[in-house]
DNA sequence: ATTATATTGTTAGATGCCTAAGTAATTTGA
DNA sequence: TCAAATTACTTAGGCATCTAACAATATAAT
């Protein structure tokens, strides 16, 4: 018998969300997305030179998504796409100098929003909550339809 | 500083929810998303009758949103509206047989989905996150712009 | 009473994510 | 060697949600 704790835990998960997301998303600099910026972050934190696959799959997205914010990001100038040199198929993601600035920006942007939610709340219980997070997130991740599947 | 735990731990809840979404909208019936079956589960459990705007704000979301999951369901013959005896702006929202259906097969095929998670995670550690995440969905939900937004 | 404000619901326009399907290039393996 | 399977990316179409703006009704304030 389903457990209705977890169908409650998922819908509490959902909201958050989407309260979390619009809060973020109203706080970012002009027309910048949440996900737009977690792009740009990704590559200042773990080194940019990235294909577009390797990013979808960190953000466990499909690929016509990540081919979405890319072009949106690129557009922007935020950051610049190249042919890989080795992999004829494959496109490598690069920063620009806007691209870096602009997600400092978010940051000294977002920060505030974040310090408020410390302040109420008191990462204590998020550091608490983190691993069953993960474990949740990882089991999710694996249970999605494993073999060669369609865009992923 | 804003502590990088809090943006973790919502980006973990930010990816949960797009698994746990996809996952479930593969499982139920034909055509019916999450937040459909949501609405009908809703009108199930607390009672039908109720208004667009209640609707709305039960699962935090904007009216034009649930404008349009209301329509959705109203062109399946899921649920009936009618207009309001005593607000001449508001409409109610019933439930029809149909729809009371489509409630308990939704709840049939979401069932073993949940029976996996709980099997692997198991439901204690969701009990134990759970009274965090409520806390967290309050504050957040608070925070929100609050005095007469507009589309609230 | 009248006017100002708030609430209910809708339409319009934009963005994101998804699935399906197609192209190009790389790998695998018979 | 070369056909089959896999992988990278894009395009097309669909649905959800958001913000902005508007119409209609109700409530509060003057």
């Amino acid at each position: 018998m389903a457990d209705p704790v977890i169908f409650e835990t998922l819908n509490e998960i959902g909201i958050i969300n989407q309260l979390a997301s619009t809060k973020f998303r109203n706080v970012l600099p002009a027309g910048m997305e949440v996900s737009h910026f977690s792009v740009l972050n990704h590559l200042v934190r773990l080194g940019d030179d990235r294909t577009l696959a390797s990013i979808a799959r960190a953000f466990q997205v499909t690929k016509p998504s990540m081919t979405n914010t890319i072009q949106r990001l690129e557009a922007r100038g935020l950051i610049r796409v190249t042919p890989d040199p080795i992999d004829g198929r494959a496109k490598r993601v690069l920063l620009t100098q806007a691209g870096r600035e602009m997600r400092d920006e978010a940051i000294a942007r977002l920060g505030p929003a974040i310090d408020e939610i410390a302040a109420e709340i008191g990462p204590v219980d998020f550091k608490t909550a983190l691993p069953f997070l993960k474990r949740l997130r990882a089991y999710l991740d694996a249970e999605r339809d494993r073999p060669g599947s369609p865009n992923r």
